[in-house]
DNA sequence: GTTCCGGTCGCTCAAATGAGCGGTCAGCTC
DNA sequence: GAGCTGACCGCTCATTTGAGCGACCGGAAC
């Protein structure tokens, strides 16, 4: 414990000037001890106890728009994310802020493609909106990830793959099939249809995702929603706590093995965990356990989200 | 202008993570190049950017007690004080104020004294609470300044000087004297007195004074409230501003000579300009310019005042 | 295509800084 | 007074950091 101990007045203000002429005025220590006649060590033991007791406040701030830079930092650093943007957008307006953080992923691929990357895409009503905001691509090659469920909207994945390709002037690497059939003889089939399978056998190239991460439980997931009852709770039951581009997780995080898997046409767990860099997009409080659990096993790299999410994991973190 | 121009997000959060582990996390810009990947450059660059957009905040705070230290620091680095003490008193209960100024004082005194210096004192209300505070002092020589105004409790400089010097066991050198007197012979008279004499002969040698400023009106001014209609006027129409130990200043601090001075029984200004550090004490924003004025002809190096006036200087000296 | 230009990057070298050490001194015990 | 203790100070030396410079890269003008 460093001290100001002595506690005299002229100790704590002179502390204090040295503070503001090295952290304000940005001076160097040696000119602040030759100004104020004392040692550079004395003005380096006076900094270190200003900055011990708490004297000294630093913050990291929101610089402008809507991005939450300290946060962002922050989740970096508290959980093992390369990429995390937090943006401070309202939770009152689901609409609007699906649409906001549609945008947002938009501005978060953009920024993060690189023009030897190859792009896997996978669909949810946020994702939808990513292209209102996505005004530059390099000519990445895209990849369907999953298959297709009926958007209310009528703005499918195909759509969304087919327009990030055109803004780009790359590849679209898409195919029709549903994401869930009836059987696995038919899911079978499916799966070897040529594009489904050119699709798929690009997905081991695939070099950056962009993917939705939904929670298993109703409104949270699109595939949950999409589940009957018993099939909900069988799952629910192996322990499924988020569910990812089709991808079941467990409480661990890792990729769960479901009855469902054989009747589903995505891109197996396994090879969506080898994919170098998967960004996710999530807001609302309640899936913080599923984002955090795919984050903890490493399934995905970066995560676009909104500051009350961001806080949940945090505090999900510290334990 | 460094930028963070490009906007880009993952460039601001880049900016923000780097910020957080160098001023937060305290980690060296060499290590944080390492574990980010990036050159130890463009770390440095993207903290430069942090700190010119405003994203990274630094606050010298009050550590605690009434002491506030980025204000008396930002005193000292605005005006040219050797030292400043600001205590974030109230400013409503004005007895409340001059006896915590008072004390504060007393601290201040404690503080900067050392076992060579010779004290010069004045007297004022708020001087008059000065060592209620006193607990320890070396044994200096203390200096009476100025002859003796009558006080309304009976403390008057005599008993303040004695005070201080039974603390701290040196040698109290007062004599008995008004400050003003009704002519200029008597006045001669006085001074021509032994122990009167003696202690003005001790001021040359006097290396620390603490002493009060008054601003030239009513209320402001022991000497204001004690002279005349027409010698107030009168020394108001030499352009007197402030008043310090029964000298009076001008708009720009300077000593400035009257009619009173021959009457008057106290440290001339051109002795007191000599003497190498003097502690003023002040309150209320009403004396903001007579303070100023002090400060700016180096009438006065340190200063105990509270939170409204220093706020008032530093808006003065902003011009 | 070429050329220019603004911006960014990483290098070198000198200055600034931190870790750790022994010296000094005030206050305390005996 | 002798000796101890802890706090504080300023030194050396290794590391970190900043200033300035040329290289390089992508886009615009020709």
């Amino acid at each position: 414990m460093a001290g100001l101990s002595a506690n005299r007045p002229s100790e704590v203000v002179l502390a204090a000037r040295v503070a503001r002429q090295f952290y304000i005025e940005g001076i160097s220590k040696v000119d602040i001890a030759d100004r104020l006649g004392i040692s550079r060590f004395r003005v380096a033991r006076l900094l270190d106890s200003a900055r011990d007791s708490g004297m000294v406040r630093i913050e990291i701030g929101l610089p402008g728009g809507s991005l939450d830079a300290g946060l962002s930092a922050e989740l970096c650093s508290a959980i093992g994310l390369k990429q995390a943007f937090v943006f401070n957008f309202p939770d009152d307006d689901e609409p609007a802020l699906r649409r906001s953080l549609g945008e947002a992923a938009g501005q978060a691929l953009m920024d993060l493609v690189t023009p030897g990357d190859v792009l896997g895409m996978s669909w949810s009503r946020t994702l939808s909106g990513l292209t209102a905001a996505l005004t530059r691509m390099p000519p990445c090659p895209i990849v369907q990830l999953t298959g297709a469920v009926p958007p209310p909207d009528g703005r499918d994945l195909l759509d969304l793959v087919r327009s990030v390709a055109r803004i780009g002037g790359g590849p679209a690497h898409v195919f029709y099939a549903p994401m869930i059939v009836d059987d696995a003889q038919t899911a079978a089939a499916i799966r070897r249809q040529t594009d489904v399978a050119d699709a798929f056998a690009l997905v081991s190239s695939v070099t950056m995702a962009m993917l939705a991460i939904g929670a298993w439980a109703p409104g949270l997931s699109t595939i949950y929603d999409a589940c009957s009852p018993g099939e909900r709770d069988a799952i629910a039951r192996l322990g499924v706590c988020a569910e990812m581009a089709g991808v079941f997780l467990g409480e661990d995080g890792r990729p769960v093995e479901t009855a469902l898997d054989s009747r589903m046409i995505v891109t197996p767990g396994s090879a969506l965990a080898k994919i170098p860099f998967v960004i996710a997009v999530a807001y609302g409080v309640s899936k913080s356990a599923a984002v955090h659990a795919a984050i903890r096993a490493s399934m995905i790299h970066g995560l676009v989200t909104h500051t009350s999410l961001a806080r949940a994991l945090l505090r999900l973190a510290q334990t």
